[in-house]
DNA sequence: TATGAATGAGTCTTCATTCAT
DNA sequence: TATGAATGAAGACTCATTCAT
């Protein structure tokens, strides 16, 4: 999905003229002026305004799911596998805050959008592969007994709270700094 | 702030364009057609668009505020205290869900409005509020060492992401639910 | 015509404003604010927007033409009647800025108004006034032959022209330094 | 300035509705069915309504002024070049009614937006092209004592305020049946 | 593939005026 | 006479999208 040099530097583009103005607020113009293609090219490459959108969005949490997932495969521990969560969450938002102030935001636009049920396939594939991770230590008594529909809230939760802060410049301090708390506090809240 | 019946019938015909169709695509005609109120008594009372999103939001964020200081007031032990942060967000939540949509999506926005500096005063005092209460807790060694940043994330995280997806529709069951695990949870991570 | 104190509040608090703002971009709520009279009560007095603009010139031109004419029927002689023209003018200028300003800038407006006839009746009485003098000095030989048409603008054009730089800030100079010398030059070009 | 086709059509179009309502109350919609483009296209071309303003009037005062300094060059004698000022100030009012009606009426509309530094400076410099020449008669001692500053006013003004009238339906004759005379008088009220 | 002039539906906002008190 | 909330027609302007080259 979107390989063409030019396709890459439009999706740049977008991610700065959103992260300046805000999504709504960015036109169309702004990012044919930031990327150097022409209208002409935008629409060639993504059809219409709302496929840049969700074409950014996608890229960006496959990315993320992919380093998670590439990350999980070799740990094999459950307090490994939980602190993983956080800190790879928080390293990536930190290496990457433009993609993750942008994914924080736009997650309600892209699932109610044309490209909704791409992202919702997508979901579903991320989450039955996290899920299957997590059943082998669920199983083998690692955790406290905590519903499914809880479990990646109690150990993201904090950390996405702290992320979200700290991207709208309202942390004292650097995210980093608190990575390996918060890992600690995340595994503390479901060990068995 | 915002007291005429005419004020708030278009508060609460704007807060319900929000919810049906997104801030940004709500018109200024649609919550005229919606209150009943007239575009000039629109204007009349709120000047922009930009005001009656400030207005909303200021008043749903002082309205929550007054409820959780109000319960925090009365209940002295340090595991109460907690408990009832995440408890009387997740009822607040469950009882003004449009409300708590809204508040959730938009605190950007506002905060980098005209009326960002008020918020942020708000929020100031609320968190001063909140803060000194903490701090009786701490100082009895009530909780584990936690950086103050962190503190109410940790607390608040896991129950504010639930209440993301339950509000996005993306949970199979009532939030009201895990209100008291969340709460349970919460208190174990800060507790001594 | 505007004798009550509120309704000559009003004109002058009208006046500051179209010399502040330009006429087109005066509106009545400028006029309220600056006046200190209620919207309604700018409409008991006046009716309307453009008859605020009407009464204002009327009064204007009114005053100035009651001082030249009064002037004018006690000076006898041709020359010093030609050089009253210039003076009189250049004076009242001088004095009265805002409403010269006003008057050079709005006669086609009124004319083509609702008080349009009103002011055609004035200028013709008026003309009619100034026309009775000049014409007992040209049949006593005074003037070289200049069309009736012309015999104005001659005397008073290059006066207003100045009037004019001098009102917008385009004059070095004050404009009453070249009164006189105005005056005699009016005088040099209509003399036998 | 303004080459295109387009550009020139609507300018042609905005003219004209100028003359006829008004240029305050000409609205973007009424150019756009006279010249026949597109909302989009006046906005494309223009960027807004004051620019539409700003550019026929440096148009029209540009054409002006290039044949006033086309014929001053030719006319050695200061009597010619006097009277030039004043036969081609009215051969071109009476040869372009519209667009002297137009400037006659909007110079401190354009000289208060955005193109007021750029107007200025087109005056800056046709002032000092006038002025060289003007020097050179006068160093020659063709003219009497008349401070720079009057000059010009001196020499125009009865053919502009006559312009103004018959601009404005209220001469009873053709401007052009004065243009000797104007000129004649003009030349005897600053010759030596 | 690339370009950018042209389009026009859709928004926000203004402001003169009315009218019940 | 005085008041000012309410009205809504009207206007400027934006911007996603199309299409001929």
């Amino acid at each position: 999905m979107a390989r063409s040099a030019r396709k890459q530097e439009i999706l740049q583009a977008a991610l700065a003229c959103f992260t300046e103005s805000g999504v709504d607020a960015t036109t169309i113009e702004m990012i044919r002026d930031r990327s150097g293609a022409s209208i002409g090219s935008l629409y060639h490459h993504f059809g219409n305004r709302e496929r840049i959108i969700a074409a950014l969005y996608l890229e960006g949490i496959g990315e993320y799911a992919a380093l998670l997932e590439a990350g999980l495969l070799d740990s094999l521990e459950a307090e490994a596998c939980v602190k993983l969560f956080v800190t790879g969450y928080i390293d990536w938002v930190v290496a990457n805050p433009e993609w993750a102030r942008f994914i924080l935001h736009n997650r309600g636009r892209v699932e109610a959008g044309e490209m909704g049920e791409r992202l919702r396939e997508f979901n579903q594939a991320h989450g039955a592969c996290i899920a299957a991770i997590l059943r082998r230590h669920r199983e083998a008594g690692a955790f406290k007994a905590i519903p499914g529909e809880c479990f990646v809230s109690v150990v993201i939760g904090p950390a996405q709270d702290m992320a979200r802060n700290w991207l709208a410049g309202r942390s004292k301090r650097p995210l980093a700094e608190y990575r390996d708390l918060l890992a600690q506090i995340a595994w503390d809240s479901v060990r068995a």
